[in-house]
DNA sequence: TAAATTTTTGACCAAATGGACAATTTTTCT
DNA sequence: AGAAAAATTGTCCATTTGGTCAAAAATTTA
């Protein structure tokens, strides 16, 4: 519906809705939905409060139009892992992926963080169809792996689940890491990148004797 | 400045502000702060508004109370890893509180991912030192492990955060992951528990000639 | 350029909410 | 029991804030 009416804006359409949406993605990772105040995004992109309600109906809506364009973004990398690469290989870039988007988009990973953290009311109808339905296939392909002898025998779900928790800790958490840790976020980002990598090649890697295997039951 | 104040409370005021406490962890856990009402944990521990200010001067300081009384028990496990230990046992023990908590009190973790999403506005000041200096002991003993060679050599801040994410994941996005899956809450722990004890394992363990006192499950 | 259309804004409103307070009730103390 | 202290509540208030609206300004169209 958004992506075949947005052809029809004019350029001023254009422009300050996207104004918007970026002030908006501002203020939503940093407050949350409710904490955040229109006048807050207003002050932030330079128009009035009403001047934003003449684009957007409602502040509601703006929060959601925010968390819809990311979704697709957030889910990308997903669709990248291919069932012919070398499994230990998609799966390290899969990671790697992931803790880029920690690092680059911090903002957007804590606005889903908070989404979901909060019971995700606008979207767990998404998460319990579209991204499950994804992570489903993907999670066929990691079996086939592992029933080829190509990668260790892990929970496919659980992986997922463990890769999403470490790299997105990087950017949601990343006022406890910091407080911990005072690396720059270069030099914190290549350790984090170093300790995955050495983690997903110890749990995914066969042990050298056993790499023809299929047995469990 | 609490524990002593509490001994001179009556029983009427230990019992409300007990009450009050629960009930505000409930709202401000599913809620935040800012949409968290008075009037919402006023319903839910069965006083009147006015009557909680009564007990306490602001909604602020409930949070804080609250805040504040949840933080000790969040980095007591922490304080159990024993240097004279077992090192892959203290960790996969650490692990092991760490997601028994995620199981038992999600409301908490919640509270504080929340926090520290936005933050940590009230924490921050305890997260650079005290937080930071426990964690600091507990990393010289896991380079001192390593440098024994009892260990892999992996990065014990990174190691930190690492089971923090994982073991976290399951009750700060619990939304997601039982979008996911469909298991039931003790099937999904006990699952959750084999994988992160699998992956620690793998993780920790110095490549072949080590003995240690593997007890899986 | 003049009319039509779109965009922008100041002023305003109603609901929600944190909090104050005096009056009343309940409990404790002598 | 009666006084004093503690606890409870109904009522009220000020601020914040999402949203409205009519008028004005800017832009596009004819």
């Amino acid at each position: 519906m958004n992506a075949v009416a947005e052809k029809n804006l004019s350029r001023i359409q254009r422009e300050k809705r996207g104004k918007i949406q970026k002030a908006a993605l501002e203020v939503f990772s940093e407050y949350g939905l409710r904490s955040a105040t229109l006048d807050k995004i207003a002050t932030a992109c330079g128009l009035t409060k009403p001047n934003i309600l003449y684009y957007y109906s409602s502040k509601d809506q703006i929060y959601f139009e925010v968390l819809n364009g990311l979704l697709d973004e957030w889910v990308a990398p997903l669709h990248e892992i291919s069932k012919e690469g070398e499994p230990i290989d998609e799966l390290l870039g899969y990671m790697k992926a992931k803790l880029k988007m920690s690092k680059q988009k911090p903002k957007e990973s804590k606005l889903f963080a908070n989404e979901i953290l909060h019971g995700a009311p606008l979207m767990q109808n998404i998460l319990a169809t579209s991204l499950r339905q994804t992570l489903d296939e993907k999670v066929a392909v990691i079996d086939h792996w592992v029933s080829e002898g190509k990668l260790a025998n892990v929970s496919g779900y659980h992986l997922f689940f463990s890769i999403w928790a470490m790299t997105q800790h990087y950017a949601d958490f990343d006022v406890q890491v910091k407080a911990i840790l005072d690396k720059n976020e270069d030099e914190l980002f290549q350790e984090a990148e170093e300790y995955l990598t050495n983690l997903l090649l110890r749990m995914l890697s066969l042990p050298a004797e056993q790499i023809h295997s299929t047995k469990r039951s």
